[in-house]
RNA sequence: GCCCGAGUGGCGAAAUGGUAGACGCAGGGGAUUCAAAAUCCCCCGGUAGCAAUACCGUGUCGGUUCGAGUCCGACCUCGGGCACCA
């Protein structure tokens, strides 16, 4: 019996198509182009499972758009700053660059065997100083284009390791590693100007056609765009009025005090003068500002003993309170408490005994408000009678409209639409990340690094010793030589920026770098014009907001500086989030109650369950949980390669779920994959081509493969990959029955070796050999159905009898109505149904299905 | 709290408003074999029945329709996202 071999036959194909360049990307004006990506990698040292169907999904539409006649772009490259690679620095004495290069050599050489259809002439890293030499370009270029500012920030600070904290590094309030309490420093930082774009970002979300609804929604809500009204609150004592902010006004009668928060001028001015109030503050800006930890925090407030009046009624007099809950950044730094209809305001008020006065009528009264909130529906109407306004019987919604006008006629306050969306601070006070080009000149004042002069290349060594990462503190701060440098502008003493950037500006224009990877710009227009946008993006939902709010920030940003084409201020033409690959965890527990994870290969499934195969103690399995190594259920692509093969691997992936939901990660599932890829291949070495067979079977099994051909290509098309597949073992089915003649069964194989291709390409090429195709499948067009043989000369209709099924007739494909009434008739279930009578009503409809009604 | 999804056999799932469960896994039976592996064939939602067949069945309850897994309304459960955002 021949066998399959994927440890020979997979290394020799994708030596072929090394050696035929099938996969570089050609520009050719002639064809249409197809850019397809897949978000880079970190390097984080070895593939995992994920990446395996991230990537594979990318190369089924590479290899058939590539087959269908397109000129293909399909890069790799790496996501490769950021602080893993200073952790690991830290932790086992290397540098973060060798740790990082290594990695990817390590990844990339796992990635290969895999058959990916990439154009690794293009890859980068966004390490590489020829990479970063070009972002630092677009930072001068954007500066000056004025869509980088400076300003004060807070930040979290570890006073022992002496650097700021990611808030992933805070936990319960001390850093990471030192585990010092974390203080909050203000820093003067970089930001972008992206709250500029708010607007424009939030309107074209409407044009995204061919992203997924749900990031669609999730960009929205973060840009989160609100009216509301500003409504200056005059001081009793005489004072500048403090302005609030609020998307409720229409609750403006329930005010019964004023919250401000810790940041607010207000709170510092009166702070000077009253010690006890400088120690809220302080203690204020000490915490946590994770969400997860604002969430648990108390609503904590201090009175600061001014009085402004109710803007309606100035008879009443509101206090003012400082609150930790209010922030400064979002809307004015203060706002009215409204305790009757907001659940918040009210344990504010309960709290501290405040008022609690109702702005409208509801169910219920301020009086009968006890813990409980009346919070109105904002689009319900309801009985809503505003004693100032006189407005009635409306949804809050239009209530608030309707209140804004009232306020603005009387020039009480102005109505404001805002912005949730903040600018991006790019600023990292870290060594391993893209150095900010700019000098700070005590004469000059910041300025950005000549252009001829970049990169600014980031210092291997700390002078001539290697750079010690355990000492406390940013490398760059203290470097001998690096960070002394002349103005660029009068040549006098200055210093360079020790800051260096986010990692999200890394992965903010990589897509469009990869078009031109080489170009002595950030981009080259003439390519970029040419390849750009991606036409599918593919992708985890992870970044549904960040990186691609950010990429279509930087696109935009990119064309103002002259750098990317109008039209590609979207850059991604579709969207596709792919599910996880997860596992099943196999746990039990120590002598003391404590979790213990095995792995696979330590379990072993016995009479009445899952044991541990040493010691034979029950497992609880629980089944498709995320892949983490912690709870040992990672599996390595690398191990799967080397079993079944990366055919298998790649099959098995796409196999069994639909993209977007998760797949559970099963040997057995592999297993079975590598049997039915070993049945295929015996299919075609075994069979006998010159065997003679009947005209009818010849004509059904091209009537299969002509079905399979249309079917196979809807599920690519529709990103359903897992139909595809379960058309093709149908096909696979079909054909192992048939007993068609030999030249008709060699024809059927050899349209099967194509429309596997993208799924299993090393197969399809030893197929496609097997059976005389010409040249490589991997250069082969796609297969075409034959539309005359996707017509079926009869149909069977299924016959229902008050729409429930009780026969079928079998009619040819063009019979009359009335021939098929007849027949419909004449079908015993039928005639059992009616007992003589006549049907109310027969619907028929042609191709589908006949409907009696009785 | 708000915003999105999703609920279909033992499991992963399929199904332009038109035969629910394609295809795969697991399971059962058989062939081949001295035996096993590998391979091949058959069965496989539930209940009743020797069978033909009948009834029930896509989270729950209603509605629209000749016909609903699919459309509409309410609810339940699970998953994800967001939030002291005023």
């Amino acid at each position: 019996m021949s066998r399959l071999t994927p440890s020979e036959i997979e290394p020799k194909w994708q030596r072929a198509w090394d050696e035929h360049g099938c996969f570089a990307a050609r520009h050719d004006p002639t064809k249409p182009k197809y850019y397809v990506l897949e978000m880079f990698p970190y390097p984080s040292g070895r593939i995992h499972i994920g990446h395996v169907r991230n990537y594979t999904m990318g190369d089924v539409i590479a290899r058939f758009k590539r087959a269908t006649g397109h000129a293909v772009l399909h890069p790799m490259g790496w996501d490769a700053f950021g602080m893993p690679a200073e952790n690991a620095a830290m932790a086992s004495g290397g540098h973060p660059k060798d740790w990082t290069y290594q990695n990817i050599a390590d990844m990339r050489g796992q990635m290969k065997p895999l058959g990916f259809s990439i154009d690794w002439s293009r890859e980068f890293a966004t390490c590489d100083p020829e990479y970063y030499a070009q972002q630092q370009r677009l930072f001068i270029d954007f500066l000056e284009a004025g869509l980088i500012y400076r300003k004060a920030a807070v930040v979290n600070w570890d006073p022992v390791d002496r650097t700021v904290l990611a808030n992933e590094q805070v936990i319960d309030g001390k850093g990471w590693r030192s585990g010092a309490a974390v203080e909050r420093r203000e820093l003067v930082q970089w930001f972008f100007r992206i709250s500029d774009f708010s607007e424009e970002l939030l309107e074209a979300i409407d044009g995204l056609s061919k992203w997924p609804e749900k990031v669609r929604l999730m960009q929205a809500n973060w840009i989160g765009k609100s009216r509301g009204i500003e409504i200056p609150f005059h001081r009793v004592d005489g004072g500048d009025p403090i302005v609030c902010y609020s998307t409720r006004p229409d609750t403006m009668r329930g005010a019964t005090f004023l919250a401000i928060s810790a940041e607010h001028p207000v709170s510092r001015a009166l702070a000077e003068t009253d010690p006890d109030l400088a120690a809220f503050i302080e203690e204020t800006r000490k915490m946590d500002t994770t969400e997860a930890a604002m969430e648990k925090a108390e609503k904590k407030g201090r009175d600061t003993g001014l009085k402004v009046r109710h803007p309606i009624d100035p008879t009443r007099e509101l206090p003012v309170w400082v609150g930790n809950f209010v922030l400064m950044e979002y809307g004015t730094g203060a706002v009215f408490g409204c305790p009757a209809h907001d659940q918040r305001d009210l344990d504010f008020a309960r709290r501290y005994g405040l008022d609690v006065v109702s702005a409208f009528r509801m169910p219920g009264d301020a009086s009968e408000i006890d813990d409980v909130a009346l919070v109105p529906p904002k689009t319900e109407i309801v009985s809503y009678v505003d004693h100032f306004t006189g407005i009635t019987e409306v949804s809050s919604e239009a209530g608030i409209d309707a209140t804004i006008d009232w306020f603005e006629e009387r020039n009480l306050g102005t109505g404001q639409v805002k912005y949730r969306l903040r600018d991006w601070g790019l600023s990292r006070q870290r060594y391993w990340g893209c150095p900010i080009p700019v000098v700070h000149c005590p004469t000059c004042g910041v300025v950005p690094e000549k252009r001829e002069n970049l990169p600014v290349e980031l210092p291997y060594d700390e002078g001539n010793k290697p750079i010690d990462f355990s000492i406390p503190g940013n490398p760059l701060d203290r470097h001998p030589t690096w960070r002394d440098v002349p103005c660029p502008k009068c040549g006098g003493p200055a210093k360079r920026e020790t800051d260096t950037m986010d990692t999200f500006v890394d992965s903010s224009w990589y897509y469009a770098r990869f078009t031109a990877p080489h170009a002595e710009t950030p981009t080259d227009l003439a390519e970029a014009d040419y390849w750009m946008n991606v036409d599918q993006y593919i992708g985890g939902v992870e970044h549904a907001i960040l990186h691609l709010l950010y990429s279509r920030f930087f696109a935009r940003a990119m064309h103002l500086t002259g750098h990317l084409p109008a039209r590609c201020i979207e850059p991604f033409e579709a969207l596709f989030t792919q599910g996880m690959v997860t596992h099943a965890i196999f746990q039990t527990c120590d002598s003391s109650g404590r979790p213990v994870f095995h792995t696979p290969s330590e379990v072993e499934e016995r009479e009445g369950g899952v044991v541990v195969a040493a010691t034979g103690d029950p497992v609880e399995v629980i089944p498709s949980a995320k892949m983490s190594k912690s709870k040992r259920n990672t599996v390595d692509p690398t191990d799967i390669v080397n079993r079944f093969g990366a055919d298998t691997a790649r099959w098995f992936v796409m196999s069994d779920s639909p993209p977007e939901r998760d797949v559970e990660w099963t040997d057995a599932g592999a297993e079975a994959t590598y049997k039915h890829l070993g049945r295929v291949y015996r299919l075609a070495a075994e069979a006998d081509f010159s065997a003679t067979g009947d005209a009818a079977e010849d004509d059904a099994l091209a009537r299969a493969q002509a079905r399979c051909i249309t079917d196979v290509t809807a599920g690519i098309e529709g990103f359903a990959f897992n139909t595809s597949i379960a058309k093709l073992y149908a096909f696979t089915n079909t054909l192992s029955k048939s007993r068609a003649s030999g030249p008709a069964r060699r024809e059927a194989l050899k349209t099967m070796a194509l429309l596997m291709s993208p799924f299993t390409p090393h197969l399809a090429e030893e197929l496609w050999e097997t059976l005389g195709g010409a040249g490589l499948a991997a250069e082969a067009a796609w297969p075409v159905a034959d539309p005359a043989l996707l017509v079926e000369e009869s149909v069977t209709l299924p016959v229902q009898v008050n729409g429930k099924r009780r026969g079928e007739i079998t009619v040819s494909k063009d019979a009359s109505k009335d021939a098929i009434e007849a027949l419909v008739l004449d079908d015993p279930a039928v005639r059992r149904a009616l007992d003589g009578g006549t049907p109310k009503k027969l619907i028929v409809v042609p191709g589908r299905i006949v409907n009696v009604v009785v």
